[in-house]
DNA sequence: CCTCGATATGTCCGAATGGGAATATCGATG
DNA sequence: CATCGATATTCCCATTCGGACATATCGAGG
């Protein structure tokens, strides 16, 4: 069994800009954790994923955006990885969209929370 | 390669009631459908989905939530499926929710949208 | 020129997913 | 009680996903 987040009420939301491209919560963690070490692979590491996958993720990422959202660069001391002015901006927007979503549906979790403990006799 | 919804703007959403269980996208059109064609296996047909998986996402809907959403009987002229007042409950309110999503997040995917088109000089 | 740390990339393998098909079951109807 | 249509359930198998591991690569600094 897959963990799932154990958040009550929003637990994903998935934009889509194009064919190519959608931003989702793995995502953005993702990118989140890398502005804040500043690697991916210790993004990767406080992810619990493997670095292969979060490389294969960023590289989803700048493809499917068709402009580096997350650059890396390799040797020296400059090497790391961080996100690009457009990086920051779509995980900002991210960030606001689901705000924005568990405001607007808040009411009807609640309802729903209601419900299903209503329905099990709680 | 998995058929992606062409939708631009919300693609997925994902509510999670308790740890056993949520209700998305690919969730809720299965149960309009059901409601629509009384019958899971039509349902699983046009969603383009085997039988068995979509009794499976039955399953998951009925003990997941503690109570029935989708009612089966089999044999006679009764056979076939329906949603429960609460499996009404919850997909009217699903889909409420997606709305209230679609709006609250227009102007952010009109924001990412233009970035996006911008990023690629078009 | 060697070391070091992090990115980049390939290979191998086990787990999970889900389809297809076969089969069993139910129950009203004729 | 035979039929029929849809649900319920079980095998088997191809595909996919991702983890573990091993390298290769880069480039500043000692």
């Amino acid at each position: 069994m897959k963990k799932t987040s154990a958040v009550i009420g929003l637990s994903h939301l998935r934009v889509t800009l194009s064919e190519s491209f959608y931003i989702g919560p793995g995502r953005a963690d993702l990118m989140e954790l890398i502005a804040e070490t500043g690697s991916i692979s210790e993004a990767a590491k406080r992810m619990g994923m493997s670095y292969k996958r979060a490389w294969g993720l960023v590289q989803a990422l700048n493809e499917g955006f068709g402009a580096p959202l997350v650059e890396a660069s390799r040797g020296g001391n400059a090497q790391g990885a961080s996100l690009t002015a457009a990086g920051c901006e779509v995980l900002e927007r991210y960030r606001g969209m689901q705000e924005a979503t568990r405001k607007a549906i808040a009411r009807d979790v609640e309802a729903l929370l209601a419900l299903h403990d209503m329905s099990q006799g709680k």
